[in-house]
DNA sequence: CAGGTTTTCGCCTAACGGTCGAAAACGTGG
DNA sequence: CCACGTTTTCGACCGTTAGGCGAAAACCTG
């Protein structure tokens, strides 16, 4: 029961990583995690785990990652890890112990075991539901500018977006709306930028390739 | 450890069962499956696990599908499940035990504990991949016409499916190739049908949304 | 009010998928 | 051996989508 919890903090992509006090991998950094208790599904369990370094009400998102199951991934007797995703918003700086800090996550420190594995899963994977899903609003605060939400993206998938086109995608797909409000221009002045919200707090899938759907189950409306 | 192995067989989408001898759950069909040993990792546990049941190397892919892992999911003590998919390509006839049949997946007997809801998170990761990878060689024979690959992504997917769009968009992705060769056609006549292949037998993706992908990365060739 | 800055919007083009129908290449029956 | 049915293949057309660009809008400062 591993996860990498990850939030775009100061313009990149960060993952919250623990430094181990004691042996074994003492002093490198390690992802939360903790053992399966009898009466919890590992979801419920990797919950309680990180609501020791952070208010989980403050996670948008937790899933699956996959399961590292290699017999020598840690010294000693074998250990088989569930991974999680996790994504914490943009606007909110968890609350974390001393012994805990956010790592961007192309410029890791020393880490423990094959927690850097786990952690490119989680790139690659949060990067590839950036692109088809509404995740986006897993990483978003409730309202946004547009400028705002090409960050979080070019952050999140480690390439520049533009804002046009993203707008315009997400709008298509049905994901996007405004809030009607706007944002004060900054100092160097400039139109006020609009606010948008994601339509809903659930997770949609809009599918990939229409390849070969009955045209009755096309993706979206109007 | 459990796989829901998959092939189309006699135009459907059938699942791999056993039906067990003994409680719990007795004469209910069950996913194979077993557990996991010490010197192996779960991919090799559930190889190992699926040998009992079929020649492995028939298996044209084998990948993680989630865990599952609800306390009450079997009687008795908690068993976490590591559930795999696993592929069979179609002009395969597996030699499987007596105890061991194929079931299409849209009509199955009764299961034991969960493995109604594993095969259909199969199902529905299989018909996702067929979308946006070239999985579908995992399904296919070797060489094959566009019309036998029509009815295998029909059968896998639950809907018909253009001959004419599903080749060219496979070939646009550069994974479709053509033999040369031809087959006879059938006592009612017809136009003698070309055959093709997937150019590799590797897994490849074509990344769903090129939405803010740097114009570099664009998905193929020329 | 002129100049700079940031956001927004419309237009153009290329690529892709859905559909249709014609043409190709075979068999069969008269 | 020729007309007909059958199956596959291919080209054409159309609507939708995404990428790119540049103009216009709306604000700041000096």
């Amino acid at each position: 029961m591993l996860a990498a919890v990850l939030q775009v903090r100061a313009g990149s992509l960060q993952v919250m990583l623990w430094e181990r006090a004691r042996e074994p991998h003492a002093h490198r950094w390690s992802l939360p995690g903790g053992g399966l208790g009898d009466d919890e599904d590992v979801e419920a369990s990797i919950r309680r785990q990180l609501a020791e370094k952070v208010d989980v009400r403050q996670l948008s998102h937790v899933e699956q990652l996959a399961v590292f199951s290699n017999p020598a991934r840690v010294p000693g007797p074998r250990v088989v890890a569930t991974a999680f995703l996790g994504l914490v918003p943009s606007h909110i700086d968890p609350l974390v112990p001393s012994d805990t800090a956010w790592h961007p996550v192309d410029a890791l420190p020393a880490t423990a075991f094959d927690h850097e594995a786990i952690c490119r899963r989680a790139r690659s994977r949060l990067a590839s539901k950036l692109s088809y899903t509404n995740l986006g609003f897993a990483l978003a605060p409730p309202e946004f500018t547009i400028s705002a939400l090409r960050s979080l993206y070019s952050a999140a998938l480690g390439y520049k977006v533009s804002a046009t086109n993203l707008q315009r995608v997400l709008s298509r797909r049905g994901l996007l709306e405004p809030t009607g409000g706007t944002v004060q221009p900054g100092p160097s002045g400039g139109r006020p930028a609009a606010l948008f919200r994601f339509v809903s707090g659930e997770m949609r899938i809009t599918d990939p390739f229409a390849v070969l759907r009955p045209p009755s189950a096309r993706s979206l409306g109007p």
